[in-house]
DNA sequence: TAAAAATACTCCATAGGTATTTTAT
DNA sequence: ATAAAATACCTATGGAGTATTTTTA
């Protein structure tokens, strides 16, 4: 077989109609060209040039040679550039799970600093809550995730987290409710302790299910679950609707929504932290993944 | 810049994915082998195994080359295989992609008329999906192809086309089907709204896959897609199968098939166009590609 | 006769080999 | 305990250099 640079070596020859001149180009003497091309005249059995005392023309067969040996000189700088290039995370894909809470202000933050740094990126994204996220994480189906913090034990080993959010829950409280007539001051958790309450089911995201219950305790009740259900908007909504009151992240709070009061905790149990992370299992090393764990890094240093 | 035994040695390894069994396929010891890619890895600055007592698995920069570095090889075989043609009173070649639609009629049609014009022409011939085909022409590892329109509308600039077949897609309906009980009468693209649906994937032929999903809009249905398949002949396996209709060529139905009725399609949303033009890369100049699209017209105005 | 290519040799960089150690299963 | 990859060191092929001759415009 050929080699690349006899490729090179022909195709500088033909490029300059000249052994010496070819030479000169390539950073090197002129015998040895010579001989690298009577080499290759030899290996493919063919004439590739017309000489006299100097070179007079392509033959038939060179000119094939000329066409297909640039060919081949582009497409071998070709696998090496998108080889480069997937290494440092600049093309390929990306598989993203992001809690509901973090699609107004953290995932289009996030998206639009990465497109920017690598557009050859394909971003794949699935609204998914933090227990499907880790699970999704731990077998590979998902590269990163957008998940609320704390995740569950079994979890912590295998899964490295890097916070994005810190922020804290607060009551949602429908507008009609007496509790509702100081909105703008602190209510203790332990108000809210008759409440019927609208809470996500303990296996959409367990961390934080089992820190609302323990910040409950720790104001000297459990909180009586009347519905359930699993979107922040949805839970929100149901709140409106006068279902029963539930805590939610403070961003969704700064939003404001018609019927719903949002006060913030105090007392015993508060403040409950409402963390959201970048997460991805330990040890996943896709250049495109840490080129997103670093652009999440400068986004958060930027707050 | 890497050499082609480089690209070879590292080809064995991710088929073989053992340093051991990739040194025994190419003749030579296993350290060597280890040396050889570990400068490949510092050359490209990039990891191309993950790798712990043995081979663990390709990195993602790895899956990228081992696609380039096939291309590479075959190219800088096929520029040592066209010279020596040469060399010996060869023409020139042309690499042909075509769809399967186009097998039975237009491809024989075409290449016979060329061969007889161009006898020394060498025609490599490959099977493809447009998709396939117009990022194949994009970066010059194909000449020519027989395609099926629309191109998607990121192709339309840089790819000439010239329509050599109009059609238009007809409903396949597994024959024990009750909506096979009129083959020859037209039916309403509506009535297929319910069937579960055999289509390729949006990115095997995405003008007229969205050409058919538009179609269905317009009949005021979405189709429910229930089985996913590339090649026109498994398509209509699977509808002979019974697992579900499809959209196919015309001329396909025109041929007939055992287990599937094809009847034509009326009413809103319908006739859905299908052509199959040839496409080149804008400004191609290639002699024997001229000759082809010359041969392309003679023969489509003979028609 | 003057230029460019070909021939004759010398050298050394590197691809590849052998022997051995390390490491993960 | 075993088998595979990594490390260390050695060898030699062949790509490139220098000096020189041959060739024909």
């Amino acid at each position: 077989m050929l080699s690349l640079r006899q490729f090179q070596q022909f195709l500088a020859v033909a490029e300059a109609m000249s052994f010496r001149r070819a030479a000169e180009r390539l950073n090197m003497a002129q015998p040895p060209l010579t001989a690298a091309i009577r080499l290759m005249e030899e290996e493919l059995g063919v004439k590739l040039f017309e000489r006299t005392n100097r070179i007079d023309s392509l033959t038939v067969a060179g000119e094939v040679l000329r066409e297909e040996a640039q060919r081949t000189i582009v497409q071998a700088e070709r696998a090496m550039a998108l080889t480069r290039r997937a290494g440092a995370g600049e093309i390929g894909s990306l598989r993203i799970g992001f809690v509901a809470s973090a699609v107004r202000q953290l995932l289009p933050t996030l998206i639009a600093a990465f497109r920017e740094s690598h557009p050859g990126v394909v971003l794949e994204l699935e609204e998914a809550p933090t227990a499907r996220q880790v699970a999704a994480l731990l077998d590979d189906r998902m590269d990163i995730g957008i998940a609320a913090l704390p995740l569950p034990p079994s979890a912590v080993q295998r899964i490295t987290v890097q916070t994005m959010v810190r922020d804290r829950l607060v009551a949602a409280i429908p507008a009609r409710h007496k509790l509702a007539l100081a909105p703008d001051d602190p209510i203790a958790l332990a108000a809210l302790a008759n409440e019927p309450w609208i809470l996500f089911p303990p296996n959409e995201g367990p961390g934080l299910h089992s820190t609302i219950l323990h910040s409950c305790a720790q104001a000297g009740f459990t909180p009586r679950v009347a519905q359930r259900a699993v979107q922040m908007e949805t839970i929100v909504g149901l709140v409106a609707a006068g279902l029963g009151v539930a805590l939610v992240p403070g961003l969704f709070g700064e939003a404001g929504r018609e019927g719903v009061v949002f006060r913030d905790l105090a007392g015993a149990g508060s403040p409950i932290p409402y963390e959201v992370a970048l997460a991805w299992r330990t040890g996943n090393n896709r250049p495109a993944l840490e080129a997103f764990i670093r652009t999440g890094h400068r986004a958060s240093d930027k707050r």
